[in-house]
DNA sequence: TTGTATGCGTTATCAC
DNA sequence: GTGATAACGCATACAA
């Protein structure tokens, strides 16, 4: 009910016998307001319950102060910890986020994007939907210049920051780890290869393969968009292609699960018949029976990379064109599902 | 480098011969336009790559079409499943959602509140920290008239309209199942009874235990923050204090899981030595052994309905003050961990 | 150090 | 059915 009334700037310079720009000036910190006034105008703005009006402001500055943030699922452990990297260096500059999720969808997150770039954000954070091959929609904000900085799920054809973790050289040293176990038939369930993230994870473990001097057999190798039932669709797969199959190497923790969960119930033993691996460190991976291996990414702080990347960009409308691809470290986590006993 | 130059609405009417009113109107549909002219104008301003500023116009209309929604953890599957539900329902309404989390931390739901606030957000659905005790941050939507939902940690000293689940009954239903199961000595490790949900669900353990006729034991009962590490001193705890317990009621799943993983350590059996059940159905539930029994909240429900009733709020500034409270049916969903063999 | 004047792009209120 | 005009609240170029 006490609606309606919302004091301005000009309320408080009305009061104070003063102008609305030095009013402005002083709740901006401009240094060139003195002391005294600002004290004196700060002091008057927070007795009359002053709010500022940031709509006028980012329509008048041109600035949103907020960056949008794009995931195919908030849902995942892997990207709620680089949400929470991305938060955390954004409120410390004064960014609000605004977060939304693609389900993976080329359709949703192209109509995400066009309300984003509608609402003028200041910059863009993006880990695009495994449907997405075509860009057009991410073109826009090269277009008009708005900063884009992508991270793990990359688009090669556009020129912008880039943090990735290392697909590479994390499936090589699951792989290497299970060669290192004694297992000869490495059968792989890989994700799709427009994703530059599965084909270097496909390419570390080729590359393992390679190094071991243990032939690469196409037949063990299976590509889908790793859900659930797809991992337990290609675990039957390999098996009645391979029966010989002493390993898997599943380019994520999901279709490890399931793959796990379908060998136990054809009477297979992990990690005694068959080793397994993930990637991303989900949280049950830790908990399940057995405890699946994997590879960890460092979420957070790839979080926190994009974002100071991000926020400099917006900041410095620096015509550096060096566009950084950044590669972090990842970590291997040994569990029960890949240490023969 | 196509910068610069955005095109606005006088553009288009300059190009057309028409005055800026009328291409304001038509590209809103405004139906007192002929159906000529709307043409016309939507042409020109395709052609000339017109977007409209959403600033400009949230900025006079004093309406952002934004909603703020504030989580404990967006982590949690529940959460992200209430997300998805105002998602869907936000975005066919033309409202863009923007999402914080609080970590279940009060200083940062303050803070969040007072940026969604100063945003100037046209409503907020919030689900309270566990440090939460006091309301100030939320007041000040309710003394703007700015609608506010709330859902699962709701606040009883505002009127809002509110979404749970039946907490109580879900509990009252784990526990009548732990007791035709056979236990008689249930232990419950319950949640902050500042929170109305954990209130609940302890209300529903003590309900079902006096309706069996089992007289209620106070120093089987724990309450602490549901943390993974809580449920293990809890669970230890527990066992010094009554080593006769035969089951345990957990306030959420993940110290469901904790208890199990202590209890096995110990040598316990599960279910066979003690029934245990949690709250919730996070995923790994389905997947650890034993599975664990827990009760399924209907999240995309609850946030599709939370989301319905803000905008509804928005949109209808109708005097109607009567807050609803809305209780949602829970599942149980029972899994190996209760089930005696 | 402070004040004056102007305009950002849109929508709303009148008038025609 | 369409047009002219004002106003939203703020930040800034310029003047003093």
């Amino acid at each position: 009910m006490t609606d309606r009334f919302e004091t301005t700037i000009h309320d408080i310079a009305r009061k104070l016998n003063i102008s609305a720009s030095t009013v402005s000036r002083a709740l901006n910190n401009n240094p060139i307001i003195s002391e005294a006034t600002r004290q004196k105008i700060r002091q008057t703005a927070e007795e009359m319950g002053y709010r500022p009006n940031t709509l006028a402001a980012s329509f008048r500055t041109k600035r949103t102060n907020t960056i949008g943030v794009i995931v195919p699922l908030i849902n995942r452990h892997f990207f709620s910890s680089v949400i929470s990297g991305i938060e955390e260096v954004a409120y410390k500059s004064g960014f609000t986020v605004t977060i939304s999720q693609s389900n993976d969808q080329f359709e949703k997150e192209a109509k995400i994007a066009h309300t984003l770039f509608t609402n003028r954000v200041d910059g863009i954070i993006i880990s695009i939907a495994m449907e997405t091959r075509q860009f057009d929609h991410l073109k826009l904000f090269s277009a008009k210049n708005i900063p884009l900085v992508f991270f793990d799920r990359v688009v090669d054809e556009i020129d912008a920051h880039k943090i990735v973790a290392d697909d590479f050289g994390g499936a090589y040293f699951v792989t290497k780890h299970l060669i290192e176990q004694g297992a000869k038939q490495i059968a792989h369930i890989g994700g799709p290869l427009n994703l530059k993230i599965y084909e270097n994870r496909q390419a570390g473990y080729v590359k393992a393969l390679e190094d071991a001097g243990i032939k690469l057999n196409h037949s063990m190798i299976i590509n889908n968009t790793l859900r659930r039932e797809e991992g337990t669709e290609a675990i039957q797969t390999l098996l009645k292609d391979n029966n010989t199959i002493d390993a898997v190497f599943c380019a994520n923790d999901t279709t490890a699960l399931s793959s796990i969960i379908y060998l136990k119930s054809i009477g297979k033993k992990i990690p005694e018949d068959i080793l397994v691996m993930g990637f991303s460190n989900e949280p049950f991976s830790e908990v399940v029976t057995p405890s699946i291996s994997t590879v960890q990414q460092p979420g957070f702080l790839m979080g926190q990379k994009a974002a100071s990347l991000l926020i400099e960009q917006i900041t410095n409308k620096s015509e550096n064109h060096e566009f950084l691809t950044i590669v972090m470290p990842t970590d291997l986590i040994i569990r029960e599902s890949s240490v023969r006993k």
